[in-house]
Formats: C-alpha cells, structure tokens, sequence
DNA sequence: TAGTAACTACTACGGAGCGTAGTACGATGG
DNA sequence: CCATCGTACTACGCTCCGTAGTAGTTACTA
C-alpha cells in the first residue's frame, strides 16, 4: 500500500465513515470545512483509485467509491511497512514498541495475541 | 520523527551498523557499492541533522557523526506516528496486526507485554 | 612559502508526490 | 435545445529527496 497525503488521508476517512460507498459530491460534502473544488475531490478520488485504495462502481452517470480495504487492514499493513523497512531489529523494535504503547491499548494487544497464540499451540 | 528518504535510510543505517560515530568519508565508504560523491553524503548527513536524526560532534577539522536515536526506538517511534494517523480504530488496528504478525515475533511481542502490564498491576 | 589535499558550507537541479483546480466534453432532464 | 451535472484530462506550484558542483578554509608538505 502506498503512502497517503494528508488531503488523500482525509478523504478515505470519509470513506470508512460512510456506511456506503459515496459519490464525490457527497465526498466534497464530508469535507466542507476545507471548502474544496468538486474536481479536487475528483482528482483526489481518481489518484486513490490509481493506488487501489478505493473502488468504484457505476450508479447512474455517477460514481460511487468505497474503500478497497478496511481502516484497520490499511493501518496494519502501515504498520507492517514500517516494521518491515527497519531490517534486522524487527523483534527489538517491536519490543521497543510494547514499551511505549498506551496501557489499555497494550491489554487489548495482548488479549488478541493470546488468543492466536492459543490457536497456534492447538 | 520525519519520514525518511531510501538514501537517508540507508545512511542511518551505516550509522546504527557502526559502533561509533563516523565521518563523512567512512559513510561514503560503507555504501561504496552505490558509489555516491563525497558531497552526496554530506548532503544526506546534513539533512539528518536538520531533521535531528543524527548528532555530529567536531573531531580535528572533520565531524563524526551518529544516531540521535537507536535504531529500535526510532523504529517504534514511526509505529507509534501510524497508529496515530489511524484516528479512532487505533486498538482495532492493533488487534488486526497482532493477528497478522510472524508468531515468533508474535510471542516476543507477547512476553514484552507481559512484562510491561505485570509492573504496571504491582 | 606556496601549492595541494581534505573538509565544510552553500547552492543547484531534476523528478516524484500531492494539494489544488481549470477546461473540455458527453449525457440528461426540463 | 439549452442548462446542469458529471467525467476525463491537463496543469501548476510546492516540498522532499537523490545527486552533485563550487567556493572557501585549514593544514600538511615539498
């Protein structure tokens, strides 16, 4: 997955925030503090669809994008990008990590390694 | 911590490698294979500097220059910058990593958490 | 002592990514 | 048939980064 500017970020929240797939003027819609041209919003969409971040599919003369991917799928796979670039101390950087990460958010990053780490010994 | 180049990764790279801070010629010298000018380098380590990733220190007319960070802690630190950008779902992308992850890392991650939540319990 | 070698500081340039948007053109509905 | 809405294509300026040259300073050497 490639990286993603701030505006392309903005816009795929607004995708995974939507219950369906959204057309661009509902997208330029979501995003109207920004008080973006419609053929921004287009641009952007197009740039996505480019990098496989979104879908797109015909309704009527318009289009409707959704996000290819779940938020959470999309951050894990940033987040095994970045692992993956730091070479050898993988372990050590994620152990590093476990550290630093907010304690609630390390119960749940355990309660979830747990249970694959069950299924794995099973 | 800002994103880095490929160039600059490797740099930092050649500086974690070494056991000391080391000169311009001896990082040129490290990446001898992509043959890079003299100044190529200095470029790159003064960017570094800039961006704080390294620190020089005079030695006779020359400078030496080293990591800012330790190359788990910066690792960690890009981990910590994505789950940030990820808005809401952090926890949610943390439990679809953890299920995504090599299982011996997995495990390393595990006891290191298991580690940091026990003090916290005491 | 004057020339050369080593090193730094500053400047430059081209390509890519991205925020931003305009224009041209086709379809559609009144 | 004309105005509206939507898409496709093009564009422009900024920043980052890989890459490097030049100018200037210090220091050693013949």
């Amino acid at each position: 997955m490639p990286r993603l500017g701030e505006l392309e970020r903005s816009v795929m929240n607004a995708l995974w925030d939507a219950p369906a797939p959204l057309t661009v003027r509902e997208v330029q819609e979501k995003l109207d503090e920004r008080d973006l041209a419609y053929t921004t919003v287009m641009t952007v969409l197009d740039r996505l669809d480019k990098k496989d971040m979104v879908v797109r599919e015909r309704d009527g003369r318009a289009y409707r994008y959704g996000p290819a991917v779940t938020r959470d799928a999309a951050t894990s796979e940033l987040l095994h990008a970045v692992l993956d670039s730091a070479g050898d101390d993988r372990t050590a950087a994620l152990v590093h990590f476990a550290r630093t990460v907010d304690p609630s958010e390390a119960a749940a990053l355990r309660s979830a390694l747990d249970e694959i780490l069950a299924m794995d010994d099973r």
